[in-house]
DNA sequence: AAGAGGCCCTGATAGC
DNA sequence: TGCTATCAGGGCCTCT
């Protein structure tokens, strides 16, 4: 389910919400994610004060006072609802409340001593929670990972350097994590709608201005994804348990047959398979 | 050794 | 209504 919009927008609103309120308590209801959730979660968490969180890639990291983190992989499916514990009145809009909260799969609960309660949710169990030491950046799974797309060592020279004698096609380039942090299906067909690169096209025969196209529009596109408050095609929610709407904007991602919407273009979004994940591309204005 | 494909799991929807 | 098949925002593992 989430790339790095989605990610990026979570963060934020933990950041809002819970930053510098302490675990009273973890409850899990069910450990079976993609890896078992450790059973030390319990004794790990309780007591630590959140001081931070962050992002890198498609993981979210919760920073624990007593130096280790929580990292936390939303696979396909999770979602992080923050709930207030007592709702009876003095309901308030921006958190879930009991009755839009989802009754399945609530994996696991966090609670915190402001009244507010974090609820993991993931139906497809392609999740998962691990707890690291303070030197998480060159442990797996993110001392593999390429850089942010919004960081400098994401460049032209980086690009160039990378794409050298590989073969791969372009869009399997923009959702190899270890390329770049944060690109999944959806984004890697948007950003190659609006560079105009045909999804199929080989990376040895990228030009340099290809290369400035995809740096450029990488941005754009998830940086108008974040604005528009994320990607909703079935479940993402945000903690609030509201839905994002950048899904409004879809280029391609799940537009076949309809129009192009490029000036001037009359081109029909076709559908195909690379490696897998649906592609969507206009095969008229994408070469 | 890079790259393609299978697979983990549940739920929604389409088609018969 | 009720079956079966197909398809989903990811990424690890295996095989070539």
């Amino acid at each position: 389910m989430p790339e790095l919009p989605e990610v990026e927008i979570l963060k934020k609103s933990l950041n809002r919400n819970i930053k510098f309120t302490k675990i009273t308590k973890t409850k899990i209801n069910n450990v079976n994610l993609r890896y078992k959730v450790p059973k030390h979660l319990n004794k790990v968490l309780k007591g630590q004060i959140i001081e931070n969180i962050s992002r890198i890639s498609k993981y979210l990291i919760l920073h624990l006072s007593s130096k280790k983190i929580l990292l936390i992989h939303l696979g396909m499916s999770g979602t992080i609802h923050i709930v207030r514990n007592n709702n009876n009145r003095n309901t308030n809009a921006s958190f879930y409340n009991s009755s839009n909260l989802p009754e399945k799969h609530n994996h696991i609960e966090i609670t915190l001593n402001n009244n507010l309660k974090l609820i993991y949710n993931d139906p497809r169990r392609f999740g998962y929670f691990k707890i690291l030491s303070n030197k998480f950046i060159h442990q797996p799974p993110l001392k593999n990972l390429g850089p942010d797309p919004f960081s400098s060592s994401f460049n032209f020279k980086y690009i160039d350097n990378y794409i050298k004698n590989k073969k791969k096609n372009i869009k399997n380039l923009l959702m190899d994590q270890s390329f770049v942090g944060g690109i999944g299906n959806i984004y890697a067909n948007e950003i190659l709608f609006h560079c105009q690169l045909n999804p199929h096209k080989k990376i040895s025969e990228l030009n340099k201005k290809n290369i400035f196209q995809i740096l450029r529009n990488t941005r754009k596109v998830l940086r108008k994804a974040i604005f528009f408050g994320g990607s909703t095609i079935k479940d993402f929610r945000r903690t609030d348990g509201k839905s994002g709407n950048f899904q409004q904007t879809f280029k391609v991602y799940g537009r076949h047959n309809a129009k192009c919407s490029s000036y001037k273009c009359n081109g029909v979004i076709k559908k195909t398979i690379i490696t897998n994940r649906s592609t969507f591309f206009c095969p008229k204005c994408q070469n």
